[in-house]
DNA sequence: TTTAGGG
DNA sequence: CCCTAAA
């Protein structure tokens, strides 16, 4: 008898808004010398990446939510579960919904820690005398005020360029200056384990205590699915946390097409700002409790759960990634990008924000919004420079602020035994996402859906401080595909560091030949799908390829976000055709089972009667659809005809395509028969 | 809504 | 998987 799977469908993971930067460009961080010693220009972008590295590394807390995207209705389902995990997926974790399976959306929340550097080494978050932690979710739609400043330099010196200071305003009034960062620190906390959990002292627990959604809008709260995975690791910024911080304070905000929900309590402003700062401070390990929460969507009426296999291999085993080793297979597609001009002022007052609800467009590629302020006076800090700044350049400082709200990942595709503990099922989600994120990041500049890949153009140049230009303004993660490959310089490699470390980490899927030698090693998740592997491999993180007009499919995408003033004035003929449209479904090949299920009910009904096959072998399966079963056999026939070279994908056993071929030839004669019988004047005359 | 096929 | 003409 087949076991029952579950079938979770991660439909992209949604990482909060990056941390502010480090404070003053003229406190020589090693975060900030990180970066400028990887690249003179545009150190704001990478800075954003090395910051996006660290999160990803683990030396910053993190909670890993994973939210169902998906439309329909929504069911919560919490979970709770001690270290170990052994409770058991229950079906009413699993995804019964719509046509989806469900989809489980990380986000990237935050442990924080009272001011002060030091922090407890294994202190946990329930303990009493250390400030709880305090997880925050993001979402494009959050109106809160918590922005990831980044002053630019525009001045046309490339020297002067990439020297950036980064706007405290209104960031945690009070904060004066941070510890210095160490980076060395940060070292030893990866020293060479074998295994991210472990090493990085990952951990993750489930909530079933309705408290989980303190904080948390109803909306929200009832409809949101997600699952939150957290980093025992975190980084403490020191001095950057407001007093007034409230503990335990968990805000959950949907990055939802629909609802956007609030986190607008005040509260989850300052929690929100909190991550800040997570580039220079020390590292210290945590046991940080945290919530895993899953729910699902669910439509009305359905609650059958998925019928999909779940493959899980134990942590010491290894996960084994499907022999395709492909990456999920993100079809190329346009970015479309709401413009809006924005008028703005001189500060943080009138804030520019654009919208871009492009998920429709790819859903592989997670928008996430950024509020891009306007040009903000500097130098002399009174003066203040008025949108559309003409390109000047040394004569005058211009500035601009940026405010990423969150970055999106690619899904990833799950399975797993539905006799699988919850706590492996997070530690495999913990495998592909560290796979896939802690291979490193890159990160990508799109000016109105166009990537700039030209590292040594200025902001100005690229017209990202043209307020009249500037219409939409993305940042993209990717990972990096030459993480592992060695800098060109050692201060290079430093931007890298993480990566550099002992990874406990699966490379990133993306490698290939060179990669295989290592996975022995670090055994990758069977968790597939993970990004499209690209043939741009650039062979540093700072693209110098001026290549244009490709588009990094595989990369995380930040989209900026519109306030309503942008978007109304919004150019209609710009918007999406297909935002509008239904998200084309995430691909969900099919497994073995499912194939030898569909096998079956072809051999048994025929292939002309696929609502019956769906009934009679995917009944419960919301996401196979009988058009979907009906294509299946297509190529399942197709397979079956081509040699075994030819095939792709999970290989599906002989023995079965051997039986679609005969059942394909038997019901065809069937079919056949029926026409001649039914009008045997016509084959009569055809004869 | 289902089928059947092309894309 | 999507899109659709047809039934």
């Amino acid at each position: 008898m087949l076991q029952k799977r579950l079938d979770y469908g991660f439909s992209g993971y949604q990482v909060p808004f990056i941390p502010r930067a480090a404070r003053s460009s003229r406190k020589r961080r090693p975060i900030r010398e990180k970066v400028v010693a990887v690249d003179n220009q545009l150190c704001a972008f990478d800075l954003l990446a090395t910051v996006a590295g660290k999160l990803l590394e683990g030396e910053s807390s993190q909670n890993l939510p994973i939210e169902k995207d998906q439309l329909g209705d929504i069911q919560d389902v919490v979970m709770q579960e001690q270290d170990e995990g052994t409770l058991c997926l229950k079906d009413e974790h699993c995804t019964k919904g719509g046509n989806e399976v469900a989809s489980l959306n990380l986000e990237l929340g935050l442990q924080v820690h009272d001011q002060g550097c030091d922090v407890k080494e294994n202190s946990g978050p329930q303990n009493d005398s250390s400030p709880a932690p305090v997880s925050v979710i993001t979402s494009s739609h959050c109106t809160e005020k918590d922005e990831f400043l980044v002053k630019m330099d525009t001045n046309d010196d490339k020297s002067d360029f990439c020297s950036l200071s980064r706007n405290t305003e209104g960031f945690a009034p009070g904060h004066t200056d941070s510890c210095a960062p160490n980076v060395n620190e940060s070292v030893e906390e990866h020293d060479g384990k074998g295994e991210v959990l472990s090493g990085n002292g990952l951990d993750m627990h489930c909530s079933e205590d309705p408290e989980f959604f303190d904080g948390i809008s109803p909306a929200v709260a009832s409809s949101d699915c997600s699952i939150k995975l957290s980093l025992g690791v975190d980084h403490y910024p020191c001095g950057s946390l407001s007093p007034r911080r409230d503990n335990n304070v968990k805000v959950v905000t949907r990055d939802d097409d629909e609802n956007s929900s609030e986190c607008t309590q005040p509260s989850t402003m300052k929690a929100a700002r909190l991550p800040a700062r997570i580039g220079d401070r020390r590292i210290r390990k945590l046991l940080a409790s945290k919530h895993w929460r899953l729910a699902s969507k669910v439509k009305d009426g359905d609650h059958s759960d998925t019928g999909l296999r779940c493959i899980y291999r134990s942590r010491r085993t290894g996960y084994k990634r499907p022999r395709s080793q492909r990456i999920y297979p993100f079809k190329k597609r346009k970015f479309y990008h709401y413009s809006s001009l924005l008028n703005s002022d001189v500060d943080d007052g009138c804030k520019g924000v654009y919208d871009v609800l492009d998920r429709a467009i790819d859903q592989t590629v997670c928008s996430f919004s950024a509020v891009r302020n306007r040009v903000v006076a500097s130098g002399n800090g009174s003066s203040s420079c008025v949108a559309g700044q003409s390109t000047s350049f040394a004569s005058r400082e211009s500035h601009v602020k940026l405010r990423i709200k969150s970055f999106r990942v690619p899904e990833l595709f799950i399975e797993m035994p539905e006799t699988a503990t919850v706590g492996s099922l997070k530690r495999t989600v913990m495998e592909a996402v560290t796979a896939l994120l802690g291979g490193g990041l890159r990160v990508g500049v799109r000016l109105q859906g166009k990537k700039i890949r030209d590292d040594n153009r200025t902001l100005v140049q690229s017209g990202i401080c043209h307020d009249d230009k500037v219409e939409s303004l993305g940042f993209t993660l990717e990972p990096n595909p030459s993480h592992i490959s060695t800098p060109v310089s050692s201060e290079d490699n430093s931007l890298l560091l993480s990566t550099d470390l002992p990874q406990p980490v699966s490379r990133c899927p993306t490698l290939s030949a060179n990669n295989q030698g290592a996975s022995h090693h670090h055994p990758v998740t069977n968790l597939g799908n993970f990004v499209e592997s690209d043939h741009d491999s650039a062979p540093s993180p700072a693209e110098i390829t001026a290549e244009k007009g490709s588009v990094d499919s595989r990369a995380l995408v930040a989209l900026p976000e519109g306030t309503p003033q942008a978007l109304a004035v919004v150019p209609s003929h710009q918007k999406s055709k297909r935002s509008e449209m239904a998200q084309r479904r995430i691909r969900r090949p099919f497994s073995v089972t499912e194939v030898e299920s569909l096998v079956q009910a072809v051999e048994k009904l025929g292939t002309g009667r696929w609502r019956d096959v769906k009934l009679r072998a995917f009944d419960n399966v919301k996401h196979r659809t009988y058009v979907d079963l009906k294509d299946k056999w297509k190529t399942l026939v197709h397979t079956a005809r081509i040699s075994p070279q030819q095939r792709r994908g999970e290989p599906v056993p002989q023995e079965l395509l051997d039986r679609v071929l005969a059942a394909h030839s038997y019901w065809s004669q069937q079919q056949a028969k029926q026409q001649l019988k039914q009008q045997p004047s016509d084959a009569c005359l055809l004869l």
